[in-house]
DNA sequence: CGGTCTGTTGAAGGATTTCAACACTCGTGG
DNA sequence: CCACGAGTGTTGAAATCCTTCAACAGACCG
């Protein structure tokens, strides 16, 4: 096998579909607090949301903005990341197609808590706060479904949490790994390739480290055989491997 | 003034009022998901919990165990902890009368993820997590308390990520005695002493570090005239000077 | 094909952990 | 009431993990 590190990204934009209402319709039901809407609801729902489109890089919104939007992912990826006051950032979360993001909680202060970034050329809908406080009351199913969504990201925090406060780097960054080929892995010659631009920077703010140690373990992961990565993006030959060192 | 180092805790128990129903639908309706409510309605709502004491040091329940109650803490404090597979332990949150704690997410793993142990003697309030479900869906204000709730725990643990991926120990530490000297601080001639039995190792899990260097930390804090502090029991002095190093 | 952004790697320095010994506090039982 | 013992806190010294700084190499864009 050639040493390719040239890209195997997936670039292909948006322009085909310009995201159709149909497609709209059936990623808003894709949502999970969408989930379990009759179609007749769903298109009722959908028009209170607008779309908009985002090329790839594009700000969505930037930490500290008034905040009165929730937003879906349609199309593409989205990271959110929190910046420090020492310019040294977070990466919060990768969010997929049907993930919301935006602000949820209406008391206190209505400014975005982090930073929104196209990753890819993206199709996001958005709907005022208080609309959605209202769609909330009409559809109390919704409103246990997002209940539920945002006590799993509480969990998913609270783990995080736990990971940086007693593993040390190299099971934080194979834990990371995984995560991301569930989320993002697509089958390809090089293993599941993550199908999302992802620099080692990226890699080092999510695992709360430096872009250097995060480019050695990357480097010594390939060295065994677990990964393939060039740049921008990273493929996982040995996700049980990973899982071995994640866990342990 | 004498270097005092015996404990200034105030251990009275809570033998005298027994938690009577008054007691409890008071702090039913302290708890922030329930105000609004009205007192007929919070008579209703409280004869759907029943209530459970606890000396200091019980467990009230493990992690791992099946995950069916929701409870609220009506007099003592609560910790929840998070224990890891080597053994090292991740103090997630001290809880306060007034706050819930238990299961959630009714989705995924109904299993609890974290051990609650009562600090001092408490008395605890429980709903089985279907029944509070229920509730939800007669009085959507709640529900939408609730979410508001949990989506501010969200942003609190999103912070901690942020604190223990960009600042260094002594930041942090300084940032968890301001967040406890707001929460359980009290009037004293130490200054604002926390009142709940506080340890270096409490303080250590809180913070992702050792005892060791915890212990270091404060003995620092407590040259530099920042907090007195003795066998489980810490005062804070100088909350500015405090909340100076933790924002830097 | 050059420029810029991204990734790699070495070496030195720093922050924190670990190990270990000792001191202090508090509850318990003599 | 005192003394002991267990649990908790303190501190030193060595070792370790990780960061920082810096130089260079590779990949992608126009």
């Amino acid at each position: 096998m050639v040493n390719r590190k040239t890209t195997p990204l997936d670039n292909s934009g948006l322009e085909e579909h310009h995201c159709t209402l149909d497609l709209r319709k059936q990623k808003l039901g894709m949502a999970p607090f969408f989930r379990g809407l009759s179609v007749d609801e769903l298109t009722t729902v959908e028009k209170k949301f607008s779309a908009a489109h985002f090329t790839a890089g594009d700000i969505i919104y930037y930490q500290g903005e008034h905040a009165a939007m929730l937003r879906v992912v349609v199309h593409g990826a989205v990271k959110l990341v929190r910046h420090t006051s020492e310019g040294k950032d977070v990466l919060l979360d990768m969010l997929q197609p049907g993930e919301y993001f935006g602000n949820l909680s209406a008391s206190g202060n209505d400014s975005y808590s982090e930073t929104a970034q196209a990753l890819t050329d993206v199709c996001i809908l958005s709907i005022r706060m208080s609309n959605f406080r209202l769609l909330l009351d009409d559809y109390s199913g919704v409103a246990q479904s997002v209940l539920n969504i945002t006590a799993d990201r509480l969990q998913t925090s609270q783990r995080q949490i736990q990971h940086l406060s007693t593993l040390p780097v190299k099971n934080r960054m194979a834990h990371i790994l995984v995560m991301l080929c569930d989320k993002f892995g697509e089958d390809n010659k090089h293993g599941k390739l993550l199908q999302l631009p992802l620099s080692r920077k990226d890699l080092a703010d999510m695992a709360g480290t430096s872009t250097a140690t995060a480019s050695r373990i990357m480097s010594q992961f390939q060295g065994e055989g677990l990964i393939t990565s060039g740049r921008q993006w990273v493929a996982i030959n040995d996700s049980d491997g990973l899982k071995e060192l994640a866990e342990e």
